[in-house]
DNA sequence: GCCAACGTTGGC
DNA sequence: GCCAACGTTGGC
């Protein structure tokens, strides 16, 4: 694993289905990022490998990035839609570090560097890519290093 | 809770 | 293959 072919991503959750904190409880075992029904965020999930990076968004409630979190199991068949020939797969996620300070949806549409992000073009992708340029900005922003 | 934006479905 | 109807997401 290269920094080179490291890839960076934004994955979305509702925070009162599973937030970062239960992100944070389960630890290093991870858990499995399933339920993705939308065919552009499957095939983003399909391109993850492990050692890439993700924020983790609170969709609805929040609005922010609270956290990264690391890419350690890649795609395989959704547990949660157990039928043969499923089209949807999961992956699993483990959490790195919260920001030390979150950064809100406000934040990312009034930086000007970010106008191009997924997030603020493509709001319902549930799973987008992030160039590297906006993941330093926004580790900047939320003064975290990685 | 409302509704705009977007994706998916299904009739033709 | 078009497009209207419908369902879902997610900001406000």
């Amino acid at each position: 694993m290269t920094n080179e072919s490291k890839k960076y991503w934004l994955i979305k959750s509702e925070p009162n289905v599973w937030s970062w904190d239960m992100q944070v409880a389960v630890g290093n075992k991870g858990e499995c990022w399933s339920g993705v029904r939308n065919y552009q965020a499957r095939n983003n999930l399909r391109t993850a490998k492990i050692g890439d990076l993700a924020f983790f968004y609170h969709s609805n409630e929040g609005k922010e990035i609270v956290g990264i979190v690391e890419v350690i199991k890649e795609a395989y068949p959704d547990p949660t839609h157990q039928i043969e020939n499923s089209p949807w797969v999961a992956i699993d996620v483990k959490a790195i570090k919260p920001l030390k300070k979150s950064v809100s949806l406000a934040t990312i549409k009034a930086e000007p560097m970010l106008a191009d992000m997924v997030l603020v073009n493509n709001m319902r992708l549930s799973v987008q890519p992030v160039s590297e340029e906006e993941w330093r900005i926004i580790c900047a922003i939320g003064m975290v290093d990685l």
